[in-house]
DNA sequence: TATGAATGAGGTTTCATTCAT
DNA sequence: AATGAATGAAACCTCATTCAT
């Protein structure tokens, strides 16, 4: 792996662990065993290193929540959906946990930001429409976009709710997984007769997920 | 009023207005016109300022979200509700700004915050289970706790939420009407077929606060 | 002597022993014996200092160019106006061997000194007409203004000059008694016969003064 | 051309247009599309690329200052000796704008400046005293070798002059006419009845330079 | 000849906190 | 109660130069 690469995923390992705040360019590459010279070679600052992170993290949003075309609907295909959003939440916890931080002290992210994040609702409500139509789920026309953004919400603001309400700050996998049966939850209410018990299926699914033992460690 | 109680109210207003990463203990004490020996004098450090806040915030959420008692439901009384949870958001807006922030840095301080969140779950959910019973809502018995959580979690991070989705990052009074919006139409689907015109003035009442001029300002 | 006042006069012989560029704030802080945050307690950043030895520089030029009134022109006045110009030289004479350098890093300072210059420029050509009137000097009208403009200039660069000049960088009293020497040199070709025996005892006593030994020292 | 003289010639250009002090080794080498490592092959460090420079501003100074002999005197020919100040002073700008904070770090090239300054002296002064001799000039024996220091030290500060006393730092043609321009009116204070003439075609020449709108341009 | 990653000392600045008065 | 000067650790970043390839 490329120094450019190991200072990034470094970085984004550290600040998943202990916080953007708390980690500093000396710690990086004290970390990486490389002077902190280099690591200002390679990147122009540590803003720098975050917009190298959240291309990352937006090509995975771009990839993971393609609508599905021309294939059945299928229960793994929710899975794809919904283990898109646990691998986000997760490799990338530390944006989650602190972005209203890191957005206020960059203007240039935070547009990008909000332009990526335009994109994931735009992506996320077509997909429901998608599953409207085959019948997977039945929702009213006008509540698609709002039942979008409500879920988009509770994704954006599940690690920092379940860090402020409980006394240990780090994050664990079954968090994560809580966080997605909420989803499941929210989803399930707009359930059709024939779908219910595919819902009903993936809530074991993450259950049993949530409660393996991997994931409970940090 | 005391220099002490000047310390506390002036680093609120500095906090709300700039975020408490933003204003260092020299910054309340010039803008209060101290020394800032004088105002270590007053408080053992910067976290202390903060637990007082935090006593104050406490203080307004034990006296707002009383179940009532022996009077008559009316709209005064659920309005006097939504006032209380507007109030708290604007009057402490940077605690819920920057909350994952503070509390990571504050061990002491957080615990009395789940302590006090446990409070205001218990508080909320027999608000909720009076007006039930009073036919102002209709809701299962075990949906209840999971409603109650739902609407503290939008309340939490609603601030949060409109800071990151929008360019400007100063909160207005409108942005919080248009939160409080949110907790209504939630609140709105479990109505009776009674008190369903009491929540749409409700709504109606909220709007019009929210278009108001000065709610638009910052 | 204040802290604020010590920091000032330390830099102002640190800057004028070893250029500003090789003295950083550290420097001037450890020299002193106290903190760099001590130094930044008193002035912003370094310019600030630079700007608070200016001001110095500043009400030097202000009180030591006005022009006589009221008393008879004598040997004594010349040699004032000399003295504070050899004054001004000696006392900030890293000003003078940095000087564009300095101000190309800050242009509010490069206001300031233009505006100063002006000044200097107003003052000086009154002199010299006031000179002119009493009959010491005999300078045609058109004249004065470009005389006077060279001579600030020889002012303004001999330093420099020198310090290009000589293997040693080291700026010596007797090197500025020579510029001195120069600027009379030019001034007495425009003597009167009557003034022409004063312009030779000023040359005479500044020959002297650069011969001195204290003042081939550095 | 060969990859030493390239750099040898972007670091001229980079130095005159942004200032030896604002163009580091790396910034040459990416003009270049070359790599530092490669450009620290060619040259053992900055003062090494800057000597190189240094010669060839004394190659053009040894060329450009020759005494003329076995020809007549002409306006082309004073001409000559004002396009090589000219030349001199716009293609190597960085160093009279930066002169002593270059010489200051570099004793080896101190040395060399001084050995090179002593031949234009005495370069310039046989000029002068060729030109007594043909009746161009009328200067008394003893006043040429001052008048000649003279002149020499206006070409030198003459930019560093300019620099100070314009808003604007960036060095046009324009101004070094100008310069040139003082330096005439200098000399013909020393003409003769006969050259008088030519000293006012030689100022219209210049003047007329000054003003042409490319000159004007940075 | 040339690459380009890597070094590391050093510079400016910030800020919560302390302490003599 | 209050002053305000002082501390010092730590953060971010720069750049001439080196070195393995």
């Amino acid at each position: 792996m490329k120094t450019r690469d190991k200072i990034i995923y470094t970085s984004l390992e550290l600040f998943n662990e202990h916080g953007e705040r708390n980690i500093t360019t000396n710690h990086i590459a004290a970390h990486l065993g490389i002077s902190p010279g280099n690591l200002y070679y390679h990147f122009r600052n540590k803003e720098d290193i975050i917009r190298s992170i959240f291309a990352l993290y937006h090509d995975h949003l771009e990839s993971g929540f393609q609508p599905y075309e021309g294939e059945p609907i299928s229960i793994e295909l929710l899975i794809n959906y919904f283990d898109a959003m646990f691998y986000a939440m997760w490799e990338f916890r530390f944006m989650y946990a602190n972005l209203s931080d890191i957005l206020s002290r960059d203007e240039e992210l935070k547009k990008l930001y909000l332009a990526a994040q335009k994109q994931v609702l735009t992506r996320s409500s077509q997909i429901l429409i998608k599953l409207n139509q085959d019948g997977v789920l039945s929702i009213e026309q006008d509540e698609i976009i709002p039942l979008t953004e409500t879920m988009k919400m509770i994704v954006s603001f599940w690690i920092g709710y379940k860090q402020i309400h409980s006394i240990d700050t780090r994050i664990t996998k079954t968090s994560l997984y809580e966080g997605l049966l909420r989803l499941l939850m929210i989803a399930k209410a707009y359930s059709t007769p024939d779908s219910r018990a595919t819902f009903v299926r993936l809530e074991q699914h993450y259950r049993r997920l949530a409660a393996s033992p991997t994931a409970q460690s940090v």
